[in-house]
DNA sequence: TATTGTAACTAACAATCGTTAGTTTTGTAA
DNA sequence: TTACAAAACTAACGATTGTTAGTTACAATA
C-alpha cells in the first residue's frame, strides 16, 4: 500500500525517535532523512508533536481495542493470557518503532493527546491485571502477588521492540510459542 | 552521609532525567531545582555531559562488578541464576534513578564514555547469557531457545526501577523472593 | 495552453540551549 | 578583623530549536 507523505514523514520520525528519543531528533534531523528542508515538512504535518502523537496514539488504540476483544470474548484466564501475549508480540513486530516511542517518549504528549494515552494505558493495564486475578482466583494460576506478576509479563512485552530486531532467524510463531512458555510455565 | 555539591546535583538530575529524559532537562532546569542560577552549577561540574557519565558509568560498574563476582564464585547455574536476580533487585532498589539514565539515556554517551558503557553492558548480558546457558546444559533448565529466556529475564529486572516506586508496602525480601520465584518457576 | 494544487524552496523569527567570563556574596580560619 | 576559598551571582556568547511567511518548481487537469 501506498503511504501519503505525511505517512512518510511519521515513518522516518519513528526511526529517528527509536534512536535518539525525541527530544533528540530535531526537526531539521527528519528533513534531512527524508532529503526535502524542515520547512517543507510543514506541508503535511502541523508539528512536531503530530508525529509523536500520530505515532503513539495510533498504536495505543491497537493494543486497547485487542486486549478489550479478548476480555469480552469467553475463555479462561490461561487462555485469554496466552491470546494477549500473542497479540502482544504480533503489534510488536509490524510496529517496533511507533511502540518505542510509546514506551519512551509518551511523556512528550502534551493537552489532550496526554491524557488520552493515559487513559488507554491504564485501561490497558487493568484488563491485563484482572485476567491474572481471574487465574488466581480459579487456581489456573499460582497464588502469589498479582502485581508482581503482572509486572513481570508487562515489562517482558514491553521491552520485546528491542529484541525484536536480533530476532534474526527466529520465526514469529516460534517466538510466540516459546515465550508463551517461559512467561507461563517458567523455565525450570 | 553527607554529599559534596557535585554528588547533589547528580542526585537531582537523575530525577529529572527519570521524568523527561536527558535531553529534555536543561541545565536552567536542573539549576531551579537546586534554587540557584545555571552558571553556578559550573563552579562544580564540567558540564552536562559529565552528569550523565558520571550517573551511568557509576550505577554500571556496579552491575559489572556483581556479575562477575558472582560467576567467578562456584554454585549451580541455578543458584547463580538466583543470586543474580537478588543483587539486581537490591542495586535497583538503591539506585533507581540512576538506572533510569541507564536504560534510557545511555546513547547520549559520548567518545570514551559510551564504548566502555557498551563494553560493560555486552560483558554483563554475556556473563548472564553464559550461565543460561550452563543451566540448559546440565539440564536445570528446560531446552528452550537461550536467547529467549535471556530476554525475558533481564527486560524484567531492566524494568524494575519503574514499578519500585509502586512497590509500596511490598518489603525487599518479599520482591526478591516472590519475582525469583515467577522468574524461575513460572506462574502455574 | 492556461490553471490549479502539491510540494518543494529561501530566509528569517523569537526562544531556548550549553557554556564562559567576570564579579560579588558567604562562611570559615587565622 | 582580616584573608581566603567556596559558591553563588549577572550578563552575555554563538549555536540550535520549532516554526512562519512568502515564493518557486512541477505535474496533472480543463
Amino acid at each position: 500500500m501506498k503511504l501519503t507523505r505525511k505517512e512518510e514523514i511519521v515513518v522516518v520520525a519513528a526511526k529517528l525517535f527509536k534512536e535518539k528519543g525525541y527530544s533528540a531528533v530535531s526537526m531539521r534531523d527528519i528533513a534531512q532523512q527524508m532529503d526535502i528542508k524542515a520547512a517543507s515538512l510543514y506541508n503535511h504535518i502541523k508539528g512536531k508533536q503530530e508525529i509523536l502523537s500520530s505515532l503513539v496514539l495510533h498504536v495505543a488504540e491497537k493494543f486497547t481495542n485487542s486486549t478489550q476483544s479478548i476480555t469480552s470474548q469467553d475463555g479462561t484466564a490461561l487462555q485469554r493470557l496466552k491470546k494477549l501475549i500473542e497479540v502482544h508480540i504480533d503489534i510488536t513486530v509490524h510496529h517496533a518503532d511507533a511502540i518505542a516511542a510509546l514506551n519512551n517518549d509518551w511523556m512528550h504528549l502534551d493537552g489532550q493527546d496526554l491524557l488520552d494515552f493515559i487513559a488507554m494505558r491504564d485501561q490497558y493495564e487493568e484488563n491485563f491485571r484482572s485476567i491474572i486475578k481471574q487465574g488466581i482466583q480459579t487456581q489456573q494460576i499460582k497464588a502469589k502477588e498479582p502485581e508482581v506478576i503482572l509486572f513481570s509479563i508487562l515489562s517482558t512485552l514491553r521491552t520485546l521492540y528491542l529484541w525484536n530486531e536480533k530476532r534474526g532467524k527466529l520465526e514469529v510463531n516460534v517466538l510466540k510459542k516459546e515465550l508463551v512458555a517461559v512467561l507461563i510455565s517458567g523455565i525450570v
